[in-house]
RNA sequence: GUGGGUAUAGCGCAGCUGGUUAGCGCGCCAGAUUGUGGCUCUGGAGGCCAAGGGUUCGAAUCCCUUUAUCCACCCCA
């Protein structure tokens, strides 16, 4: 038990651990390129933030949230997304007070108490950004063809850009009012837990994949055709943006995101199965709902890296493989020990990979040892070598071998 | 939260209807003469058969409970 990590949260270590790594970089570097800098924030924040950020209502925060009481009595939540602590330090730090727009990326994990199952964890890592102040739908450009460029720098293919329209609160009232007269004429051809949700939250049926629903969700009033003047324009004006830059999108009226803050925009890049690699949209209230003082839009999305990995997998992208040593430096007999590994140190400091013997392996089985590794070039000193100052070279891939001196080795790779 | 599958060596598995010292492949370690890998051969280490309880002369094998894990739904990344 001891032995055996928690529920639903994983360890990251060698070839996943490297891809993860290879991943991150990838973002990291695309996201330069778009002028957006690094944050980090805490992994926990006041529970509050959460409850007014991502909603009272929403499942994240009603079930999902490791929230507990520190020493000092204060309630603490594990961040369950990145985006709230992000705004938070926004306006803790007055960033509100630069030029805007302000352009964050970050690379974060993320707590949620949820069943475990494939794809979804109790701790995941999202690479997000976040645009933040501009209303413009060229905001939304910006993050969804960052988003676009980071799936096409990783090598997926299928991976498809849905968007749609929620409106804002104003929209969204008359909208919910229509969809729930709607749903009510055909109540008794739901299922059960659309029955249910319909009361709660009446754009959870739009989700719904049992037959029937669908069905009856294909005629419901959709979100777009109750945008008011201003969301409309807005929409129509980013669906043309996104037209004219060639980034092909489907517009989903189905889409409803689970988190209470999205307006106006929010899209979904989702693969064949049905499988969401990244959401997001414009969350222009979120920042007031947080500072009753300040009121600026933003744009952003969140993207599961454990969501990458699985669809690079399930794609059979080829990354970049592990690095190995570039040599092997073989030990031969105790008197060699502290010259050959002052060696290895010099080379290393070459900036080269150098691994050797701390098992007092035979000559035999550092060679074999050598070769599993995946060592490409392979010296063994000993006594021999020391005094004459020279030592054969061997290249593991061809098997020869080469004469050189030691002092020169840095220099053959 | 609801429903289903699985749990045997580091990894992947076999062991079906209960019967003596629990197997296979891969991996690991060592050897096949004297300081050189990959292939082959030989040998070796490594398992309270998830945990607890029950049935039985006898349980990895049947039953119950717990835990873990996987999958689907819900929801999401």
């Amino acid at each position: 038990m001891i032995t055996q990590a928690p529920r639903g949260v994983e360890d990251w270590y060698g070839e996943r651990m490297h891809k993860r790594a290879w991943v991150e970089r990838q973002a990291r570097e695309l996201a330069r390129t778009y002028n957006m800098t690094e944050i980090i924030t805490p992994m926990f924040e006041h529970t509050v933030l959460f409850q007014r950020g991502v909603g009272e209502t929403t499942d994240v925060v009603q079930k999902e949230m490791y929230t507990f009481k520190d020493k000092g009595d204060r309630s603490i939540t594990l961040k369950p997304e990145g985006t709230a602590g992000t705004m938070r330090a926004y306006l803790e730090h007055n960033m509100y007070a630069n030029p805007a727009p302000t352009k964050l990326y970050y690379v974060t994990q993320a707590f949620r108490y949820e069943k475990p199952q494939s794809g979804r964890l109790r701790q995941h890592h999202q690479f997000g950004v976040e645009f933040v102040g501009s209303k413009s739908p060229l905001a939304e450009v910006e993050v969804i063809s960052l988003a676009a460029a980071l799936i096409r720098k990783l090598g997926l293919k299928d991976v498809k850009l849905h968007i749609n329209s929620i409106g804002c609160p104003n929209c969204k009232k008359d909208y919910n009012e229509a969809l729930l007269a709607y749903l009510r004429k055909h109540e008794e051809h739901l299922c059960p837990t659309c029955r249910e949700r319909m009361q709660k939250n009446p754009m959870r049926v739009l989700d719904c994949k049992v037959p029937e629903c669908r069905e009856i969700v294909k005629d419901a009033p959709r979100t777009i055709d109750y945008l008011d003047e201003e969301c409309r324009t807005h929409f129509e004006e980013l669906q043309k943006l996104l037209t004219e830059l060639e980034i092909p999108f489907e517009v989903d009226t189905g889409i409803v995101r689970g988190l209470d803050y999205y307006t106006k925009t929010v899209f979904e890049f989702v693969n064949s199965e049905g499988f969401t690699l990244c959401g997001g949209g414009r969350y222009d209230g979120l920042i007031h709902e947080i500072d009753e003082k300040h009121d600026i839009p933003s744009v952003g999305f969140g993207m599961g890296i454990e969501r990458i990995l699985y669809f690079l997998e399930k794609e059979g992208v080829g990354l970049p493989p592990m690095e190995t040593p570039d040599l092997y430096v073989g030990i031969l007999g105790a008197d060699a020990r502290a010259k050959a590994y002052k060696l290895v140190n010099e080379i290393r400091s070459h900036g080269l990979i150098v691994e050797t013997d701390y098992m007092d392996r035979s000559v035999k089985a550092q060679m074999k040892y050598a070769n599993k590794i995946g060592a490409k070039k392979v010296v063994i000193i000993g006594a021999d070598e020391l005094e004459k100052g020279r030592v054969n070279v061997k290249d593991m891939a061809t098997g020869e071998q080469t004469e050189a001196a030691l002092n020169e080795l840095p220099a053959l790779f």
